[in-house]
This record gives C-alpha cells, structure tokens and sequence, in this order.
DNA sequence: CCAAAAGTGTTCACGGTACACCCATGC
DNA sequence: GCATGGGTGTACCGTGAACACTTTTGG
C-alpha cells in the first residue's frame, strides 16, 4: 500500500493477540521488519484479502504466524483512531486466541529472531497501538475464563487438576482453595476421568483428566452456566 | 461509491443498533431510499469518514437519524463476510446504543415514513445481514444487564421500583419477584431516593429514584460488583 | 526415609428464593 | 368503597469459603 494511497482509502487489517500458557500467560510477537516501527515487537497480523471474511483472514494470519490450525480464535474489538497508523487510515479487527504450548516446540519460536513468545508480565515496547490491544486481549481473557470453558484450550487435552487449577491462578492472578477448586470443577462432570497418570514425575503421579466438549454442550442446552 | 469502486477497496461503516424501552423493547429501522435494498427497513447507520475515529462515526450516524447526542453506545462486533453487501466489499463495525424514549417525542419518529420504533418480537424483514446484527445486540443486552446498570439508559432520569423492575423483565424476558428485587438493588446502594412522587397516577403514588453514577464508581473501585 | 505433590470432608456464614398481606390514592 | 398498584419481612436451602492431614511415589 506504500506508494498507492489515495486519502479516501481505508484499509483494514486483523491482528492477533495469541495466548500461551507456560509457567507463566504468554503472548506471541513477532519483530517488525520494515517501516513504520521496524525492530520494534508487534502483534502478528496483516492485511485481509478481498476474497476472505474477517474471520478467514485472522485464521490464515494466525496459521501463516504459527503454523497452527483450528485453535480458539474469537473477534475482540475493532481499532479505529484516525492516527493510529502512520501509513494512513488503517482500521484494525482484533482477534483473540488460545494454542496449547505443549503442542508445538515452544523453542523454535522462541529461538527466532523474528517471533518469540513474550510473559504479559513482561513486554517490549509494542508498535502502533498494540498495546492497547494487547491489553484488551487480556482483560477479555480474564473476564471470560471465568464464565467459559475456554480455558481448557491453552492446556493439552490430557491434564491433571493441578494444571487446569494453576491456569486459572496464572490467569487470574489469585490463588484458589485446592479443595473448593476440585469440588467445584468436578461436580459440574465436565471432565472425563482418564485410566492414566501423569508420566516421568519425582513424586506421586496425578491422575489425568479430559474436558469433554460434548457433555458441556449437552448440559448448557439444558441452562447450565459454567463458572469458577 | 457507486461509480468509484475499485475491486480492491475496502469500505467500512457503522450500523447502530438503538434500543428503547416502551411497554416493549424497540429497535430504530429506518427505511432505505435507494439501491439496494431500496425501501427495505435497515439499521442506521453508514460510512465513516476519513477524518473521525470508529466511534466518532457511530456517534456521528446515531445524532442524525435521531438527533440524540450522549447516548450509551458501545461497540458491538465487526461483520465483515464477503458477500454481505451486494455493492462490494464493506465490512461493517456494529454498535448498539441506549436511549430514553421518554425523553424525545416517539411520535414525531414513529409517525415519519422513513424511521420508526420497532418492537424487538414483532419485525420486519431487514436489509443486507442486519437482522444477524440486531440479533447479535439483543443477546450481547440480555448478557450485560445483568453485570453491568447500563438498563438505566432506556429509563428516565426519575423512575420508580417497578419501573425498573418491568424493565429488566421485558428485557430478560422472564419475571422477578418484587420483595427480593427491591431488596437487592436497594442493598447496593446505588439509587438515591428522591423526595418525589409519581405524578397523575390513578392509585398510590410510587417514590421516585434516580441512579446514583458517582456511587457506582466508588463502589467499583472498592471491587463491588453490580448484579440482577 | 525424605521430599514433593496428590488427594480428601466438614463446618459456618451468607445470599438467593419462595411466599402473602396491608396501605395509600384517585375515581 | 372499590380498584389499582405500592410497599413490606421471614424462613429455608444451597452454595461459597475457610481450613489440615494422610497417601503415594521417586530418588
């Protein structure tokens, strides 16, 4: 779009705010390339194509980024101040999702010079307005933990309680009763009970848990909240 | 852009879907002049200029078709399939907005041949996929009464208990019980209570409240969380 | 046998829910 | 005086919160 613009023109980009959960929530950036903002971290994202809705074009940006496929991605906001970019009008479509680290080879990312995943907690200077997307992300990410089940997608599908419990911790940033936690995830029978135990631990193995997409469907037809 | 449009453009505008509270909720149509879709009922709304941000625009759209300025509005969800407007490519950011019918003669818009108040359970066939937007609002009103004391927007400044009570059960379609409703939303705190009647009614007069912002926001701040 | 995390019940306080009658006012 | 909505309190139940020790396993 660099020598094209015409003033009247809008163009409209989708950016992702990709979470990870490691020891500690996690983002994906990459490291911009060229102007504006080049070297400077941002989010992944792109232009979307005239032939794709805006759902397809955060999928393939996203797929085009991560290599992933099919993991939670949902529309968080849209962008639009008039100066938010120095190229011109660009109104962005913010989207927000989850990917299990433990899927892939955190490393390779994280080796890269140009993508790299980031703790919330600590971030690089962001390019445009990023961070205020970013921001936004996480504050959706915490409110809606809470009353969905999205959680689940930042986990291998096998875990056990002390994982889904330390997720909500990290995610939350508080710390909850071991007890209550399992009395409660347990009696809404969301979760399938698995004949395995975790593998290769210093101490006893904790037994392995499934969430089941299909029960939690069943039951919310029948006006059933989730909610931690 | 009827003559201008390149294949490659992107047009953005806003559609505003504005509630009001009668003995009904009601949506504002408006009905289309020209192609396409002419003389189908639509949301108001349209492009957004160069100069102003997203929400300028939907601010914009909304004091011309209603002639409303500080309204509740917030922005509702970006629809952007390829096909959802025959003209081309426009992606549309979605607002939804509360007014107070109360304020403003219905009449003078019920009554014009190009705008009126619909009732949300009884209408008609609407323009491009705005009846996907409108049934998007409705859900994300139903979800966020509950949370958040935005339904004061759709009341006059003075309303009395059951005035708020019936709002919040046109709204959330189903019924409350009086004694605990009152005691629930008087608990909080948020109302003052006015030294004021109900005027020309004919039994008992009820006492008038109004909604307390500022107490809102202390509340808040010290973690308090608003509930229906 | 020691370290590390897994796993397990009970008690108490509070908030949600269910429920019915008298009161004030205008006509 | 009658019709119409306004206004009020109590008892029960279920859920959330606080809280500590024994068990299993690997090293």
């Amino acid at each position: 779009m660099a020598g094209t613009k015409r003033s009247s023109e809008t163009f409209v980009t989708v950016d992702c705010v990709v979470f990870g959960l490691d020891s500690d929530l996690k983002v994906l950036l990459i490291q911009r390339g060229g102007e504006p903002f080049a070297h400077s971290w941002a989010l992944p994202g792109g232009f979307i194509h005239a032939d794709e809705s805006i759902d397809a074009a955060a999928q393939r940006e996203l797929s085009e980024e991560t290599g992933l496929k099919s993991v939670f991605l949902e529309q968080l906001y849209t962008f639009g101040e008039v100066d938010r970019d120095p190229r011109g009008r660009v109104i962005s479509v913010a989207y927000f999702a989850l990917v299990k680290l433990s899927d892939h080879k955190v490393r390779a990312a994280t080796d890269a010079a140009d993508v790299g995943w980031f703790s919330v907690t600590d971030l690089p200077t962001l390019a445009f307005d990023h961070e205020q997307i970013l921001y936004a992300a996480l504050t959706r990410l915490k409110g809606k933990v809470t009353y969905q089940p999205i959680g689940f997608e930042l986990l291998p599908k096998k875990f056990t309680l002390s994982q889904l419990q330390e997720m909500y911790e990290i995610i939350l940033d508080r710390s909850l009763d071991k007890r209550n936690f399992r009395k409660k995830i347990l009696g809404m029978e969301l979760l399938e009970e698995l004949e395995e135990v975790q593998q290769d631990v210093a101490h006893r193995a904790a037994r392995l848990y499934r969430f089941d997409e299909r029960k939690y469907k069943r039951l919310t037809k029948g006006g059933f909240v989730f909610e931690i």
